[in-house]
DNA sequence: GCCATTCCCATGATATCCCATATATATCCA
DNA sequence: TGGATATATATGGGATATCATGGGAATGGC
């Protein structure tokens, strides 16, 4: 499944369309052909990316609600309700719909940041912060990488 | 799966490019191919390298992490957000990201440090005062390797 | 008709590929 | 053994391809 790497910063022009990075092109594969899907994060005020497979796996996840769950209804609400499908045109671009590019509080830059099998859209100015954030919540917390039982490695 | 061992230092050219040791190409065989992951360690001043696979195989670790959980998202933006994959050129090159040779205080030649399953990449002057000190913390711990793998990363 | 969106092509900057050279190590043959 | 020739590696420079980005033309809905 396609692992979303690094940080990439790119131009929004007066239409919209912001270059997805090659890199995540690439590791979309023929997967691209699906598009990508865009929502508002809950935590933080930028965008959340997800190629199409994982979208699916997401649903097999909120089955771990129960069906008619008050909370089951809030997440799908705003995870399918407010997500939307986008395509790369013949140049790699995407166009980003404007509640979304506003939700975001992007301008004329939008960062990608990969984060292995999701990616998050930030405006610069937004993610320096959060970048020190994050870093300094690892540090802090000592924070590791989960073992997964007992594979050889 | 590849073994890193030694150290090496080569020199950075101004295009930013430097050779990966050829001990170190070796060791990733086939693997090569697929480009190894770097990212700013967090205990340390330098840079860390893995194979991709090794990557990958975190990216399956952090789903274990709910989806939206702060920790998940802490982590996976200090990670995966400032690592980048890198390609070796027909030469056995790899070209570094002018943001990770600030980061790790890299000058005109870069030290690479076989660790085992993973290497770093040193400012040379940086190196020497690291090596010193592990020594003589090993000689004061009376440090063992034990038995099971069990690694932290 | 008009506006919004999509498609297609042009351009400049950057990164990638390819070849040349230098140095060190290994191999071979007398 | 010793000298000469191959092989591998590191490093430099120039040619080439890729990518991000802008603008205009074609398309489709209202």
């Amino acid at each position: 499944m396609a692992l979303f790497l690094s940080t990439y910063t790119n131009r929004i022009d007066k239409k919209g369309r912001v270059s997805l990075p090659a890199p995540f092109r690439t590791a979309l594969g023929e997967d691209i052909n699906q598009g990508i899907v865009v929502f508002r994060a809950h935590q933080h005020p930028c965008l959340e990316g997800f190629d199409w497979m994982k979208m699916d796996e997401i649903g097999d996840r909120m089955d771990h609600y129960d069906l008619f769950s008050q909370q089951q209804d809030d997440l799908a609400t705003t995870i399918f309700g407010e997500s939307v499908q986008l395509f790369c045109d013949g140049d790699g671009r995407i166009v980003l719909p404007a509640d979304l590019i506003e939700a975001a509080g992007l301008d004329e830059h939008a960062t990608f940041v990969g984060l292995g099998r999701k990616f998050q859209i930030w405006s610069p100015e937004l993610f320096a912060a959060r970048k020190a954030q994050a870093r300094s919540a690892v540090l802090d917390q000592k924070l590791t990488i989960p073992q997964t039982g007992r594979e050889g490695v």
